[in-house]
RNA sequence: GGAGAAAUACCCAAGUGGUCGAAGGGGCUCCCCUGCUAAGGGAGUAGGCGUCUAAACAGCGCGCGAGGGUUCAAAUCCCUCUUUCUCCGCCA
């Protein structure tokens, strides 16, 4: 949620930086003003009422010990009472209005992102190279299934469109890159988390998804009850949530949380055959990176957020690119993102691996993600920054391509032989 | 899944319709006393949000798990929900 102060005093500002971002929310962010008017003149009035009210109540068993007659009086406070309860269903009304148009309002793009979409994305670095292959370099469905790393069909039919299997060796790879990132976050200091897979609805508005995404998860009903859960669509949806209506003190912050989840997402509509293969998928496994950080210090955070992921990315030895993304191609959360891209052969081009976002105060303003300051023990909201470290189903097949060989073995990256029994080559 | 009990401030806890922003105790902070320690005496200890304000203070409003309702008036009565505990059943 956007700072109701900050889009009174800078009104054409904000609309100018959603504009940015793709979103024209004039109209909104003018009636959101209107309301917000219309809501504090209406409570002003009612407190003013209540105070009143409150007065007489006081007074009240006085005068009844007395002997008053108090029936007219009480004839008054019941009118009096009736205005009160017909002042607050207007201000829920105004309230209600008020709220859905908020959590309908795109975070702010950071000043300096290129405005536009994707096509103004900026590759920053680039790191390693690209292999020159004296042979025609295969495709990762055609590597893993031949390798029996990868069951698509079985997992189609176990599931549906969109799922695979890991087996064997397969299986083990996809565990020797969760392990490799877990033991690499756990050494940098991150506290190593098991998270709910399924969660409640407002977790969802916390990290923004909902009410405008909702369409994106996966929904749990049951037969027999009302309640109804969300599949994670990613940690970081649950890992936002972990401090949600919390004070924390400034002692306790940064928080730097990891966490390994697969993600369960929709991807409604359908695959192009660039996709084919564990691109993308209704599930698939990542270790998420998450901080909570005081506003001060959360650009800082930011960079080391993606100097972690790079660092996993190098460490395998791929060849990638750092992609700062323009405002548009940053989703509505978040005030800035950059891309941790992985060369896929077959692709003969770069896929995202990881996705470094810093959502600012957004996401704690609408879950009151708070802090106190430590001199003055004033009230802050915390920055919150969230980076895959990584994907491994976009890792996974650009280990296989890249590290094939050409009898259609593959290379095992170094970093994850010990999770392997030392085995170098899948064969 | 069934039956019952509970939720009050940092903790424990009193409070069944009105002067309750809420007794009492513990803890914590400060002060006094004692050479040190133990013990004792005194004072303080509801945060938060909203509103007002240029801002702050003061004021006003909200707050006793959450949300509704009854009433002139709700911690207190009613309804729904959540969580915790106990018992039964089922189960990795």
């Amino acid at each position: 949620m956007l700072d109701i102060r900050y889009l009174r005093e800078n009104t054409a500002d904000a609309k100018r930086r959603l504009l940015a971002k793709g979103c024209d929310a004039s109209a909104e962010i003018d009636r959101i003003l209107e309301l917000y008017d219309l809501r504090r003149a209406a409570a002003t009035s009612t407190d003013s009422k209540r105070s009143e009210q409150n007065k007489v109540s006081k007074e009240m068993p006085q005068l009844k010990k007395q002997g008053t007659d108090v029936s007219g009086l009480l004839e008054k406070m019941k009118a009096l009472s009736d205005e009160i309860k017909a002042d607050e269903a207007r201000i829920r009304e105004l309230e209600s209005e008020y709220y859905s148009l908020m959590l309908g309002l795109y975070n702010l793009p950071d000043e300096d992102l290129k405005p536009g979409g994707k096509e103004n994305n900026e590759p920053i670095r680039t790191f390693g190279y690209q292999k020159v292959l004296e042979f025609e370099p295969k495709h990762h469905v055609d590597l893993c299934t031949k390798l029996g790393l990868i069951d698509y069909e079985r997992g189609t039919k176990l599931a549906g469109n969109g799922f695979w299997v890991y087996r064997g060796l397969g299986a083990r790879l996809e565990w020797a890159l969760l392990n490799y990132f877990i033991d690499t976050h756990i050494a940098n200091g991150y506290e190593f988390t098991l998270l709910p897979l399924m969660l409640e609805y407002e977790c969802g508005v916390t990290a923004g998804q909902f009410p405008k995404f909702a369409d994106e998860v996966f929904q749990i009903a049951n037969p027999t009850d009302e309640r109804v859960h969300y599949m994670l669509p990613t940690a970081e949806a649950a890992l936002v949530n972990l401090h949600r209506g919390e004070l924390l003190s400034e002692r306790e912050l940064p928080r730097k949380y990891i966490s390994y989840s697969p993600c369960f997402r929709r991807e409604a509509g359908s695959y192009r055959a660039s996709e084919r293969g564990m691109v993308r998928g209704h599930q698939f496994n990542k270790v998420e990176m998450f901080q909570f950080t005081t506003p001060e210090s959360s650009d800082a955070a930011f960079d080391e957020l993606v100097t972690h992921a790079e660092n996993l990315v190098q460490g395998l030895g791929l060849h990638f690119r750092t992609v700062k993304l323009a405002a548009g191609d940053c989703s509505a959360a978040m005030a800035r993102t950059y891309d941790i891209e992985v060369r896929l052969p077959s692709l003969d081009g770069f896929i995202e691996v990881s996705s470094v976002s810093n959502s600012r105060d957004y996401p704690a303003r609408r879950g009151a993600i708070r802090f106190r300051r430590d001199p003055d023990n004033k009230i802050d909201l915390v920055h919150t920054l969230n980076g895959s470290g990584l994907a491994t189903s976009r890792i996974f097949p650009a280990i296989v391509e890249q590290y094939q060989q050409a009898d259609g073995s593959v290379v095992v990256p170094e970093v994850l032989r010990r999770y392997l029994g030392g085995l170098e080559v899948i064969s």
